[in-house]
DNA sequence: CCTGAAAAAAACGGTTT
DNA sequence: AAACCGTTTTTTTCAGG
């Protein structure tokens, strides 16, 4: 955390900031009841944060389930010796069913969570994800935490731990 | 994708609803503008949408590094025998450092995503873990694909190869 | 789903501390 | 530099068709 964006994240900072992660479209003004202050302040906190880059965008959830997509996995992948990574994560953005890819350090090179219409819908998309490399599949059940706030407490507790 | 939700589910609704995934702050008159309706309109559409349950919410996105948690890891766990599924979840469910949980089928129980301030802070946080069960860790170095919206496009592709 | 009016919120500029 | 205040403009909301 560089000093240019702990100045912006005082106490009521974080206060907008969990606010907006919990209801992206809540109004300034009934924002600012909640932390004291007016409809222009907090927009203007709120623009410093986009400004600064930690609001990087809201975004509406949808229940994929309802809208055709109830199957879901999270595929671990290695990479053929052929295969650059850069290449790769170039042809898994224009998968769609891709819904996120992370580059780890560990066994695996990528893991990915993919989305899929049907049990066959997903056996497909694995056949095209293994022109990159070997894969380990595991299909989610369920999914018991979605997405959690991050909270200052999170990067306190750090602070008193150490 | 039962007969209730696929009638809200047109052309016109699902541009809503990947606007939506895109900017969930954008005025429902501009909505209105890119889809070809009115704003009263779009704001039936959306509270139909979120009355289905279609649409869950609508979160800002922080960027983790510049709010104090540089540090992410997608960590595998099994269940000690002793430990049940629920009072795990119960557990994870206290734990702020994890933001993701999946219960999935395959090698491993449960698929974390977690945050930390440092790795010292990791470390701890995988032995706070280790209580349910035994770990695999990865640290993610990046995230190549964050978040993609879902589309009308993956729910067709899989019609036109059935 | 549109229309039109009323209410609310957002945006803008100027002022204070 | 940051928050407040008041005004203007836009957006949202709600009635009815």
């Amino acid at each position: 955390m560089t000093s240019d964006t702990e100045r912006l994240l005082d106490a009521t900072g974080w206060q907008i900031l969990v606010a907006l992660q919990s209801d992206a479209r809540i109004s300034y003004s009934e924002l600012g009841q909640h932390v004291g202050l007016i409809a222009p302040a907090v927009r203007e906190r709120i623009r410093k944060f986009e400004e600064a880059g930690i609001i990087t965008g809201y975004h509406a959830t949808v229940n994929r389930r309802l809208v055709g997509l109830p199957v879901s996995a999270i595929i671990r992948m290695g990479l053929h010796a052929s295969e650059s990574s850069a290449a790769t994560i170039a042809a898994l953005d224009s998968i769609e069913e891709v819904l996120e890819c992370a580059r780890v350090m560990g066994t695996d090179t990528l893991i990915l969570k993919v989305g899929a219409t049907s049990i066959e819908h997903l056996e497909k998309l694995i056949d095209r994800l293994l022109v990159y490399g070997p894969l380990t599949s595991a299909m989610v059940l369920s999914t018991p935490i979605e997405r959690r706030n991050v909270t200052q407490a999170i990067t306190m507790q750090a602070q008193t731990e150490a």
